[in-house]
RNA sequence: GCCGGAAUAGCUCAGUCGGUAGAGCGACUGAUUCGUAAUCAGUAGGUCGCAGGUUCGAUUCCUGUUUCCGGCACCA
């Protein structure tokens, strides 16, 4: 019997059934074959070595596509797997995904596998590439399956196959006479068609399924590409995010420190604050221009407004509480419970409620730079990433339901212009819809996403779809910015709230004199600044424009005889309301150049007798050979023009 | 919170097979006045994270603990 098989490029061909991917190609050419990966039959992918019983349109995937790419890194995941379980007997397997930029697999075994056991691991996946075993596809049934695992004292896996499959076929890889692992597929024919770009890369605790309650395994990450090179420049990529470590630079700037009797919480130096001062400057200015309405919010509040809230109930686990013995009263003991603030939302329900609210006040757009805190698990904790005392750059937005759209596109126009102001151009939205378990009719939510989905598109903003990962109490846009080297960060959100106003009886008089409750948009842009300011460390990797630069020039006279002329030029430049510093220090020129460029200042204002004689500066801009002499005011008016929307900063 | 690793001078790190430690940079002092990425010389600086244990003796070995690092889980 013969089959049709169809190429992309329309043409057909006709084979002897079955007829495999690998026989296809070499009929094409046995370069082709060589090159080959997998083929996709009918828009599925399989394995070269699958047999093709019918008619099928069919592609030839080379090893250099991404559709590829997945297979190399999984297949390295198997290849590892076999190499685990040859040098350490006893090590059970349990799963092996392929991730982003490589592959992980978890494994059950008593003994922790330490950095050193990597290496030896890796060189046993080499050997296993050189044997290039055939990576052969089999069908099993569900029983055999389970008996197989279980014999082999495979119990996770066997757990898996008779807790998560069902009663089903199963498709076991196996790879060599050997080793086998349950697995979908598809697979490279061979281990020797790995290649050689990978590189275990470290382990770690990773829990069973996922699930924190379950038993604790051993993860171990690798690398893989399909080239070499790829590889190098991935390995470039990671040294390049080591070098930006804000925690590194943080300290190397003198901007901020950490210490243990303030876990998660941030000592902010003065370069550190000025730096952040001038990011909440910008800030403030941009909510002001919105319309917004600055507040603030106690940092104590009992107890009761939390339970209220509904906080006690569902958030209490992370909230830190202060007690206090409030003495006797009426002959009683009386403690207060205080909770500090975790969120600001309830507090700017409390200024809302404040006398009567009219429809005429809405939309009514209250902001505070909200001092909160949060006990987050100790693990969590990441530099000024991930911390427990910070700031939000919050604002609660209280609207009627039918303006959540014009303030939803007023909200992403204000984030994509300060996204942009602030280095980043690359911003897309994450639209999360309603979850399972919510409150609030079905009609409203209707209304509401739909609200959400209208304005981002209308900001033509790029969004995919998060289905049921919205909060609760609404659906909710994030946002998310691509830094300079290619990381995501997820900063902003914006978050429909139908509950809290209810819960916390909000409410504004209608046109025709009745009752409503307000709809409240819980928006933020930065997020937190601690950890935005962490972001934009790594993104420009310490070297700030220079309107958000700490110290935004530094004078350094030649010799002491401009030392005099050097303050002059100093306060002018500081009277013009530029953070800047003098060195005075009897250093050599040379060496004062390399350390304040090393310090990432955007400008180095040079003075010798020539410009003290001639009342002129030096500018010295960050990484330009070119620097221009001219008269001081020239200069005060250069540095000063500059601000969130020039580019003199670059 | 869980698994694993680490903690030595302000910073980066070396070292002690158990006899209380060393470098570079930085700081300080002196000399040098030198025009665009490191001038020279000298000096000071450490309860070797914390608490126990073993030992004649612990920074080193053991136990506990804290913090940090890498993941996992968490991020209503």
């Amino acid at each position: 019997m013969s089959i049709n098989i169809t190429f992309p490029d329309g043409n057909q061909k006709s084979f002897d059934a079955p007829v495999t991917g690998l026989a296809i190609a070499q009929a094409i050419s046995p370069g082709l074959a060589k090159k080959a990966a997998l083929v996709s039959v009918n828009g599925e992918l399989w394995d070269l070595a699958r047999p093709i019983e019918a008619d099928a349109a069919i592609s030839i995937i080379t090893r250099d596509k991404p559709e590829a790419l997945e297979t190399i890194r999984h297949d390295a995941a198997h290849v590892m797997a076999q190499a685990v379980q040859e040098l350490y007997p006893g090590t059970q397997i349990t799963f092996g995904p392929s991730t982003e930029t490589g592959f992980y697999y978890d494994f059950a075994r008593a003994e922790p596998f330490t950095e050193g056991d990597l290496e030896q691991i890796e060189q046993r996946m080499r050997q296993i590439v050189k044997r290039d075993l055939p990576i052969t596809r089999e069908v099993w049934s569900h029983a055999d399956a389970v008996r197989h695992f279980e014999a082999a004292g495979e119990t996770f896996k066997a757990e898996w196959i008779r807790d998560g499959l069902q009663d089903r076929m199963l498709t076991i890889y196996r790879q060599g006479d050997q080793w086998l692992d349950l697995c979908l597929g598809p697979h490279l024919p061979s281990t020797g068609r790995l290649g050689t770009a990978f590189k275990l890369t470290k382990v770690s605790g990773a829990y069973w399924r996922g699930d924190a309650s379950k038993a604790q395994l051993q993860r171990i990450y690798g690398l893989a590409f399909a080239t070499e090179d790829e590889l190098k420049a991935h390995l470039k990529m990671i040294e390049e995010a080591e070098k930006r470590d804000h925690r590194k630079l943080g300290r190397t700037l003198d901007l901020f420190h950490l210490q243990e009797e303030a876990i998660g919480q941030v000592f902010w130096h003065p370069k550190g604050w000025a730096l952040y001062r001038a990011l909440e400057d910008y800030v403030r200015r941009q909510l002001d221009a919105a319309g917004y309405q600055e507040v603030r919010t106690p940092m104590l509040v009992d107890r009761q407004l939390w339970e209220d809230s509904g906080h006690w109930a569902n958030y209490r686990r992370n909230m830190f509480i202060a007690e206090v013995d409030e003495g006797e009263i009426a002959g009683q003991q009386r403690r207060s419970v205080l909770a500090v603030k975790p969120m600001n939302c309830p507090c700017h329900v409390q200024i809302f409620r404040q006398g009567t609210r009219s429809y005429r006040d809405l939309p009514l757009r209250m902001a505070e730079f909200g001092a909160c805190h949060r006990y987050e698990p100790s693990g969590a904790l990441h530099g000024l990433m991930r911390v427990r005392g910070f700031v939000q750059d919050d604002a609660h937005i209280f609207c009627t339901e039918a303006q959540i759209s014009s303030e939803t596109v007023a909200f992403c126009d204000l984030l994509k212009r300060m996204y942009r102001d602030l280095g980043f151009d690359d911003v897309s939205v994450k639209f999360s819809d309603r979850p399972d378990n919510r409150a609030g009719e079905d009609a409203i939510w209707d209304r509401a996403e739909d609200a959400l989905r209208k304005a981002v598109e209308q900001t033509g903003l790029p969004y995919t779809l998060n289905p049921g990962e919205g909060a609760f109490y609404g659906p909710k846009l994030e946002f998310v910015l691509r830094d300079a080297i290619g990381r995501d960060w997820q900063c902003g959100t914006l978050q429909v709230d139908f509950v809290l106003p209810e819960r916390l009886d909000a409410g504004y008089v209608a046109e025709d004199g009745s009752r409503h409750r307000p709809v409240m948009l819980h928006r933020a842009i930065l997020g937190s600044f601690e950890r935005f300011i962490g972001i934009l460390i790594e993104n420009f990797a310490g070297a700030f424009p220079l309107w958000l630069a700490p110290v935004q020039a530094v004078v350094a006279p030649i010799v002491s005889d401009a030392d005099s002329y050097a303050s002059r030029v100093c306060d002018a430049l500081r009277q013009a309301g530029l953070r800047v510093e003098a060195d005075l220090r009897n250093e050599k020129i040379n060496y004062k150049i390399r350390e304040h460029a090393s310090q990432k200042i955007p400008v180095i204002v040079v003075v010798g007798r020539k410009e003290a004689e001639e009342g002129t500066v030096t500018l010295r801009f960050r990484g330009q050979e070119r620097q221009q002499t001219l008269p001081l005011a020239e200069a005060v008016a250069i540095l000063q023009g500059s601000g969130p929307n020039t580019d003199l900063a670059a």
